[in-house]
DNA sequence: TGATAATGTTTACAGCGTCAACATAATTGC
DNA sequence: GCAATTATGTTGACGCTGTAAACATTATCA
């Protein structure tokens, strides 16, 4: 009798489970060994299956970049919801440990999400996406500077933020520096910078 | 008779005309198009003539990050100099704008420079002129907030213009921001930010 | 001047993304 | 319920890539 967990001709998930599959590649390999045929290996099917449900590896990145910009926006609004009774500041402050911390868990998608956009395509929720993140931090700012200079502001904390994040990532920094403690004097100085402003 | 000009099989020069060419590549293609083999064909030179003067692609390119390291280092000193009489505050200002015209001039140089070091291999010199770019950066905050406080105030101040040279680099910064005026109410409030430490 | 080192070319190999041709299974229409 | 169609796999091919080895040509030096 043959056995009876053969594998079936059709997958039945492959779009899910090419997408953990490049996740998962993403995490374990350097960002340039995570190739199309890698991910279908992992996935355990022929290099040109993905072709039926990604027309391109780019395409397939675009989408994992757009499902953790989602996760990206969720952790950033948990955390903004836990500091709810906290001050604007410490709310913000609050909000930036988190968008650091994802950084550091999830360097190749971040990567990918705020890379430039040669490695993956730009979809449509991708963009949204991008764009409801982006609003969620001219929000808390707005809480602490008004709302008539919340854009610089919101600029100079993302610019802040997203810098120390490339930089930690990249391992670009002096080596004597510890990243979580700066993180909290340079937040220190941003909202005193802010709070200049009004 | 034959013609004169005829190519000699020795280049002569081919480690400077592929570091040119290669920066030439590099400013026309996306990176992911910049390829060993272009570079050989724009010096005019078959695609296995660089092994002699590059083991690989990624030394290649790590010497052209150098170069690109002692042109930026070079640009931040002569801003700092021509602002030798200005305050310590608008001298930092003004290397902060040189920074950012260097990154928007040189977006795939700076790239090289400043990002993973997956592509191109970090020769010592590049780690040199790195280290010379930081205390470069610590030695105008410090005459702001004082040595002691340099550190953070030097991480706060290449955190945020790193994070806009990378946003505006890859276009993700809202499109209703103009990045110029924005540089320089970004710089106001960190610099009240960093006063306020003192 | 002749040996040797430097610096080219050619050829080869494996891995890549993508496409086309084909195989198999699930679904739909009658 | 069965045939036609569609969805989703596999295989093989193409041209590109980086890199290595073998070979050709020229420059250098004893």
């Amino acid at each position: 009798m043959p056995s009876l967990d053969k594998k079936p001709y059709h997958h039945g998930e492959l779009r899910e489970a090419l997408l953990t599959a490049g996740e998962a590649a993403l995490g374990e390999l350097s960002p340039e060994n995570v190739s199309l045929r890698e991910i279908a290996r992992r996935a355990g099917v022929s290099h040109a299956a993905p072709k039926h449900h990604f027309q391109t590896l780019g395409e397939l990145l675009g989408e994992i970049a757009a499902r953790g910009f989602d996760r990206f926006v969720e952790n950033l609004r948990s955390a903004a919801d836990s500091g709810a009774n906290q001050s604007a500041a410490a709310r913000l402050q609050t909000m930036s440990r988190a968008y650091l911390r994802f950084a550091e868990l999830n360097p190749a998608v971040y990567g990918l999400m705020f890379g430039k956009r040669e490695r993956c395509v730009t979809t449509p929720n991708l963009a949204k996406s991008s764009l409801a993140a982006w609003s969620q931090l001219e929000t808390a700012v707005a809480a602490i500077v008004g709302p008539q200079k919340a854009v610089n502001g919101a600029l100079l904390v993302w610019s802040s933020v997203h810098g120390m994040a490339q930089l930690r990532i990249d391992r670009k920094l002096p080596p004597h520096i510890d990243p979580n403690a700066s993180l909290e004097a340079v937040m220190r100085m941003i909202i005193a910078g802010l709070q200049a402003e009004t």
